[in-house]
Formats: C-alpha cells, sequence, structure tokens
DNA sequence: ACATAAAAGCTGTCTAACAGGTTTTAGCAA
DNA sequence: TTGCTAAAACCTGTTAGACAGCTTTTATGT
C-alpha cells in the first residue's frame, strides 16, 4: 500500500491520540478502504506523523474498541466489517450504570423488531425463510433444555433483522441481545404455568409462518403481540 | 475508594488488554459505580493487575473510545455518561467503507422517530414541548440560513428523541445525526421549488404542535410523511 | 521451479523517564 | 481555631528503547 498521509497533526488543544485517530479515519476515506483493506503499520504511522508508537498503538486501541479495525498479532491492522461488539459493550454499560432500564432496552427492541420483521416478510430469501422458521422450530423442540432455546430464539430474531437486509438492523438487534441474555431466563423462569412456554415458542412459529407466506401486517402483529407479551411477563416478575 | 480488584488477569488465549479491559468493566459492576465516580489510577491498577502501565493506558483508551469512561490529563478516568460519540463514530465508519447506504439510514431513522415522536408526545413536559416548537420556528426564521436552519433541525429531533424519556432513543438518535449533517444540505438544496422549504419546515411546526397538543398519532403521523418526503427528495437527487 | 531457511517486518508487553496538570498536605498567618 | 498559601504527592500524556513471539518476504540451494 503508498503510504500519503499527508495530513499532519495540528498540535493543538486535544490529545495527539485523538488526532490520531482523526488521522486514520480520514486515510481509511480518502482511499476509501473497505473491510479487510490494511492499514500502516504503527512504526510507519509514527514516523510519518511524527508521534511515538505509543501515541500510534493507543489510537489503533481506541479504533479497534470501537470495532472500527481489526488487530491481530504479527499482522498489520485492517478496516473491520460492521460489528455489535462495541454497541453491546456501551448498552450494557448503560444498564450497569442503571441509565437504562431493561423496559427501556424492551421499547426499543419493539419498535425495532416490528420494523425488522416487516422488512423480513418483503425481502427475506427463500433460505433465510427456511432458516428462521427452523430456529422457532428448533426453540419449541428445545422446551426442556433453557440453553439451547435461548440460543434459537436470539437467532431466530437475528436471523429475521439479517433477512432485512439493512445492516444497521442487524446491529442494533444484535447489540442487545447480550443483555438480553440476562433477562431471558427471568421471562422463561416466569412462564411457569402449563403451556405459556409453548404458547410463547408458537407465537416465534407462527411468526415465521408469516415470514415464509410474505404477510408483512401478520407478522408485525404478532411481533408486536410478542412483546406486548414478553414486557408484561417482567413487570410481573417484579422487574421493572 | 477502596480498591479491592480481587479479580486477575486468567492470563489465557487473549491479550492482556482485554483482559484488563474486562477486569475495569467488572470493576465499575461490582462496585456499583455510577456516572461521575472514579476508576482506580492507571499506576494502582497496572500494580494490582501486575501488569506495565502500558497494557493499563491501553486498556483505558478503549474504554474511552465507546465512552464508558472519560480520561483527562492529571485526573482519575470516571465512569460516563450514556453518549452518542461512539456510535456516531460506527455509523460514519460503515457509511465511508460502504457498508451502510443513507437510504438504510435515512429507514432506521424513520423506524426511531416516529417512536420517539409517539412517546413525547405522551410524556413531553411542557418545557420540551416548548424548547420543540421553538426549534421548529426558529429554522423558519433562518430559512435564509441553511447552516443555522440545520442547526434547529437537528436539535428538533434531538429533543424530541430526549422528551421520550429512554436515552436509547437519544442515543441513537443522536449517533444519527453527525451522518446526517453530511446528507442534510443535498436535501435542502433539492427543495428548490417554489414554497418548498417552507412546506418543508412547516411539517416541523405541525409536529411540534401535534406534541403541544399531545396527539401522538398525529404528531407520528406527520413524522412518517416527513421521512417519506425526505427519502423521496433525496432520490431525486440521485443519492442513492 | 520449488521447497526451505533466513531475514525483515510487525504487534504485544515492559521499563524508565519527564513535562505538566490536579489534588492533598503542611505550614503559616490571622 | 480557622483560613489561606505554598509545597508535596499524585496523576495523566508522551517519548525512547528493548525484547519476545508471530507473520511475511527474501534469499538460497536443490
Amino acid at each position: 500500500m503508498k503510504l500519503t498521509m499527508q495530513a499532519t497533526l495540528k498540535k493543538g488543544n486535544t490529545d495527539l491520540v485523538s488526532e490520531t485517530i482523526g488521522v486514520i479515519t480520514q486515510h481509511i476515506r480518502s482511499h476509501e478502504l473497505t473491510p479487510g483493506d490494511k492499514l500502516p503499520s504503527e512504526l510507519n504511522l509514527a514516523k510519518e506523523l511524527k508521534v511515538s508508537r505509543t501515541v500510534v498503538r493507543e489510537a489503533f486501541r481506541s479504533l479497534a474498541a470501537m470495532r472500527l479495525i481489526n488487530l491481530s498479532v504479527g499482522k498489520r491492522a485492517t478496516v473491520a466489517n460492521l460489528d455489535h461488539g462495541a454497541m453491546s459493550l456501551m448498552i450494557e454499560h448503560g444498564v450497569l450504570t442503571e441509565q437504562i432500564s431493561v423496559q427501556q432496552i424492551y421499547d426499543v427492541r419493539r419498535t425495532i423488531e416490528v420494523r425488522t420483521v416487516t422488512l423480513a416478510s418483503l425481502r427475506r430469501t427463500d433460505a433465510e425463510a427456511v432458516s428462521i422458521r427452523k430456529h422457532a422450530l428448533q426453540m419449541m423442540a428445545q422446551i426442556e433444555n433453557p440453553e439451547k432455546a435461548m440460543m434459537h430464539d436470539l437467532a431466530f430474531h437475528l436471523e429475521i433483522a439479517k433477512a432485512s437486509k439493512n445492516p444497521i438492523f442487524g446491529m442494533i438487534v444484535g447489540a442487545f441481545q447480550e443483555v438480553s441474555r440476562q433477562s431471558w431466563f427471568i421471562g422463561w423462569r416466569n412462564r411457569s404455568a402449563e403451556g405459556q412456554r409453548e404458547e410463547m415458542i408458537q407465537t416465534h412459529i407462527d411468526i415465521a409462518d408469516a415470514i415464509v407466506l410474505g404477510d408483512p401486517l401478520k407478522a408485525s402483529e404478532l411481533m408486536s403481540a410478542h412483546f406486548d407479551n414478553s414486557v408484561k411477563v417482567l413487570i410481573d416478575a417484579g422487574l421493572v
């Protein structure tokens, strides 16, 4: 890769690391780099910008934390694919520090997922429809195995987001899954009455069927009802 | 602050920095820290974990990049308030690297903002209602000054998100504003026909009025129409 | 032409040092 | 004793150099 990083650091009020981050993102932009493309090495960047390797390293780490680039030992840093890892941590942090409540998460999820299921109904490939339905069926099959049932539940929602063909939805849905993982079992445990779990899973199957049939209205209504029910269960469980 | 970081690094397959990040987030969790609370100093953490200050610094930088903590020279790191800065960069990166299209952003925005305006209509304080309406009116007043008109436009949407009383919506709406800033002028320039800009701004005022009146249905319909129109303008401009 | 070994390049981590900002401490004055 | 001030202690930002261990390139010999 040719190394033309004509941008120089204007050593102003902010710190060198922040400026270096800016230079690197600018580099990505000006060279029109796409996922997988390599960035300059730490040493070259340091020399180019006349800063220490430490500064460049901290800048790289920052970008890696946001999942904008990938680091791996021995190799040069590469531009990263869109990923929800960083957003997951942000959401988790919000919950941990009591800035976000579980109910608020569910409201956002409902808002997003009513949309993803609508789009998925319209845009899904046949393969995606099959995959989505399979996860719903597997939930039912694994009803005695909460751990696995949850896996399929999460995968079900994520597949729908992917089938919406909008990567931002995929990112947001993915971001909430880490933290949802924790409240999932509460919901499961509190659906203890006869048939409650089956009913919940059946809703998933019905949603899958609506997607298979390409019925966005039906799909979104079911999804909305599913969230209504989930929030109700959590509230009944005293989790508010 | 008492320094009990009993968690030790299990020097396993991943790198020390990642593990240190985990320890720090764990520290925040176990000590139930909330925004503003101080974290241990780099040196103390380094000694505690038996790693070099370099490693701790890179961990801190990573967390700061995600806006989970705030750094400032001379002072100890503190737990941060929820902030959309990192998410802004992630979205911008997605657009820059051609993983996200402008139209996809608008679809997400519409989805979210139809919801925020609904919630805002129900939950806004009087002060918020006034502020929202003021921004809409200021847009009209600054119709000859695109730069300022845009500022009020963005503030308008952000205020609505805040009035929804769900910080996640605020974060998401904020995150998209950085990147929307760039397409805003395209939309503005392409509403060149007589009265088109006034019409667009009038929609904002109408939305504000619906919020003032506490009419969520009307507000959400108007917001939806606004996005329909914006997307149409951008498509007509050839930006797809 | 190809396989292999050496060399060069790169990242991860550590140590030591110093500038300059911030908080705490100590001591002095009222 | 209280309140102010100056010094000390603490803390972060940045630099330089070093070495282990992994990866890519180069050179070498068959």
